[in-house]
DNA sequence: TCGAGAAGTGGAAATAAGTGGGAATATTTG
DNA sequence: CAAATATTCCCACTTATTTCCACTTCTCGA
């Protein structure tokens, strides 16, 4: 299980290191090998450990693909899809076209969510964080499963 | 059951004594190992005992993640539950984004609510109760709920 | 009121994690 | 085919985290 919120620096080389608390399990789980795919409704990345993707690749691909919208999510999270491993040194290398899609720059924000992990740029984390606790304020906007959480 | 309100103090790494009150019930329910996050309509954090938290994230992770503003609130209390441990003097480590997002400082409270503790700042907490004791007095503006307990 | 034990606090040392750079290898291009 | 550029791999340094130990303060009982 991936949890919590951890900020990291991107180095010069779109070298970024994997925070030791999230190391452990994915090199236990998979031996390091993992898939970097896009979020399709946020501009962020997810990072799944190898088992779980082709879990959900399955998933992916049992959809019906002659409705034209299921055929463009297929393009989408099927196509960015990406094999990485981390380095010696515990780093991922994320390539151009998914960093790009992410905007990612020096300051990226890593965050748990329990079978993945999500990456965003820090400032459009920022951005999507400060917007949901808005959200929290305003009770008469939020849905009404939420409001029968028992927390 | 957690209860009571107790005043304690951060030092300067972000450690903090769990009282030996609290303490006792967080070794035998689950052997030191809990899960904090944040409250998403407060500036405090919540601790919980690990099973306790597994409840609420299946809970969470239940809902219908397709409205947008479910799966931000997802977003939030997910990413940032963090697993932890009490060390061998009974402390625990806050981890940074934590600490910023409740503006944790030296002086914090912790308050008991069940099943559950709440954490805060101590100048929020006071700014806090101070702002819910006047709400009492001024009957009309409680929930129907609330008329209907019986005390 | 004094003493013993438990609880809370602080800091230093050891260990681990993160960061940057450079050399070697591969790839592209003229 | 050679040169230039890009990529990968590896090593070393710096910074942060963790663990451990020792001291102080508080609490409870005699």
């Amino acid at each position: 299980m991936f949890r919590g919120v951890q900020h990291i620096n991107m180095d010069a080389k779109g070298r970024m290191a994997m925070p030791a608390r999230q190391r452990e399990p994915l090199l236990s789980e998979c031996g390091g090998q993992i898939v970097v795919t896009i979020d399709t409704q946020s501009a962020c990345l997810a990072i799944y450990p190898l088992p779980e993707w082709e879990r959900i690749e399955r998933d992916i691909q049992g959809l019906p693909a002659l409705k034209p919208a299921v055929k463009r999510f297929q393009r989408l999270m099927l196509g960015y899809a990406t094999d990485l491993e981390l380095d010696g040194n515990g780093r991922m290398l994320l390539p151009q076209p998914l960093r790009e899609y992410a905007r990612l720059e020096k300051k990226v924000v890593l965050v748990g969510q329990g079978n993945k992990l999500e990456l965003w740029s820090e400032s459009l984390w920022l951005a999507e964080r400060d917007q949901a606790l808005q959200d929290s304020g305003l009770e008469a906007e939020l849905p009404e499963e939420l409001m029968s959480l028992t927390l």
